[in-house]
DNA sequence: GATACAATTGTGACCGGTCACATCGTTGAT
DNA sequence: ATCAACGATGTGACCGGTCACAATTGTATC
């Protein structure tokens, strides 16, 4: 403002040469002489110059920012894509701009104002099915979902197979000795809801079990649901054996709810969530649950879309990370 | 990249107006006769065209953007801040760069790449006195701290009045009948552990209490260290009537330290926490806590960074919020 | 009817880089 | 000795907006 920064012409009247010279030292130097570089550089640093992020994307036409968008930044697994994601990003060359979008409409709204100002290169869409806010993306424009399994868009993915995880969670409960495994879901209008569902359906009907609708109640991924969704087994009379909880925070509920019913977890009760929380283990019981790894989805999701961006093939990928069990107290053996 | 983009040149001719004209409806129609303007509404819709932000940063030299830097994404209390201050970002016109920087050295890397090159207008920067970070900032470029007070830098800040979390802390604990009240403090670097200590200290001293030293110790935020805290004094065999955890996930790590030692809480032992993490009430008992507004601390330092970005006067500005205590049951009265 | 003035619109430069191509001197092959 | 090829460097246009100022038109005033 007060003082006009120094260009590149600048540099280039001080050391005598022209400004494509000195452009040729900032970008690494191509066929210049060691004399010439020299004096380029000393006069640089006489100056002070310092190259206009800008004015370089207006001339590349490239921006070196990428787009991370998120029902919210707060939620812990979100947070941990981001995080992943930028670190990888920023070691790459590029900044990460993340903004939440609560709903189909905001989503819309950023993203009509990210992609066609040519603002972003990249965009990278965190739990996209939470309503058919994917739909207002541009298929030919660089573009990674992270964190929900796309059913029937063509794109590039990152995310958790999640009937696997409904398998593993319900196979390890029923390795306990538990067959009244009751579920709770998460927010069934979601991919990820559904496929943990798939997945505990085939681990029941695997075990010879039938499938008892009556012990499956819907969650919405909130603690408060996990511990309305015993109330309701309290209230109706039948509890399960087992409770797989299709995350953390609403097995944390069931917890609770255990607490107040005087239900003792796991001699009565069998609880197992989905998540690894940073403080699963802090509850009481500790708790049992499956690791997802989030940075690495971020990670690979960062990977993903920046090579879309700088080889735009048209081809889609889609990377299937497993999730790990973590045994912890709240799933004992079946009380003898 | 195939097709050239619809530049304000395109419309112009389409519209056959001046390119100057087109710039004119584009901001706001300021003296467009209402003919001249529709026709040129007109060509916009019908090629198409949208408006590129970086030939208007070019132009104008103004990004638009803001650089949000944290020690990472992940942790709770960082990314409410953030998630605030994105809301009114965005609110305000402004988009939100955010990037982490877990040591000194990435930290000052980072505001090297994005200040000199005039990307960012302005940098929001989370809990600077984990070291020295803040040195790394111009002293003329639109700051703001958020999340600790800082001492001896002249900036803008928005932080909690720890000095008065400590004693509200503090001053619930003796009410509640504890008299031997320890402390389990976070990274003692960081202002905020010390202000909180300094009002521990101020609430005892009122209430007419010794300091003992040996009741204080050093942990470092995590869960571990505030399970290492108890278990370091079951083991010296002198037990407190209370513990004021400098952050919740420390009071969780009490808490399971509690469970693991048979100590009953709040019977035996009270503990408080600060910053009533989401899942607070759900923690064996309930935790007692006081409620932190990261949102809004977010909120205030992204209004004050815009503040500063728009009308720079030089002048720094303080805020400074309180925190709100939360009665659980892990702070009872003592045992009759 | 001439002049002043406001409203509307047009012109060209400019922001600060990069790109394509031109130029120049030097070297190696014929 | 001549020409091609190549390395080093320079020239000007260009990216797509905004800005300052000029030009044009219409209207009010005398």
């Amino acid at each position: 403002m007060s003082r006009s920064h120094v260009t590149i012409r600048d540099v280039a009247a001080y050391a005598g040469v022209s400004h494509q010279t000195v452009s040729r030292v900032m970008n690494g130097s191509e066929r210049v002489s060691a004399a010439t570089k020299a004096r380029v550089e000393a006069a640089i640093a006489a100056l002070g110059y310092q190259p206009s992020a800008i004015a370089r994307s207006m001339a590349s036409g490239r921006t070196g920012l990428l787009a991370c968008l998120a029902p919210n930044l707060t939620d812990y697994t979100f947070a941990s894509m981001i995080d992943g994601a930028e670190m990888v990003a920023r070691q790459r060359g590029y900044f990460l701009l993340s903004a939440s979008a609560q709903d189909e409409q905001t989503f819309a709204a950023l993203v009509a104002q990210l992609i066609p100002s040519r603002q972003v290169e990249g965009v990278m869409v965190i739990d996209p099915y939470v309503d058919g806010r994917f739909q207002h993306l541009l298929p030919d424009f660089p573009t990674v979902f992270a964190g929900a399994r796309p059913h029937d868009t063509a794109s590039n993915s990152v995310s958790l197979d999640d009937v696997q995880v409904g398998q593993t969670a319900t196979a390890h409960l029923l390795r306990q000795g538990h067959r009244r495994i009751a579920l709770v879901t998460g927010v069934l209008g979601e991919n990820c809801a559904q496929d943990r569902k798939v997945g505990y359906e085939a681990a029941l009907r695997a075990a010879g079990l039938q499938i008892e609708p009556d012990l499956i109640v819907a969650g919405n991924w909130q603690a408060r649901s996990g511990y309305d969704a015993l109330m309701h087994f309290a209230q109706s009379g039948s509890l399960p054996d087992a409770i797989f909880a299709q995350n953390d925070q609403m097995a944390v509920g069931v917890l609770r709810a255990a607490r107040d019913l005087g239900i003792k977890v796991p001699s009565q009760l069998a609880v197992i969530g989905v998540d690894d929380i940073p403080l699963a283990a802090y509850f009481e019981p500790p708790l049992t649950t499956l690791r997802q790894d989030f940075a690495r989805i971020g990670q690979e999701a960062a990977n993903l879309l920046i090579q879309a961006v700088e080889q735009p093939t048209g081809l889609h990928q889609h990377v299937q990370l497993s999730a790990t069990l973590i045994v912890r107290q709240s799933t004992g053996a079946v009380a003898a």
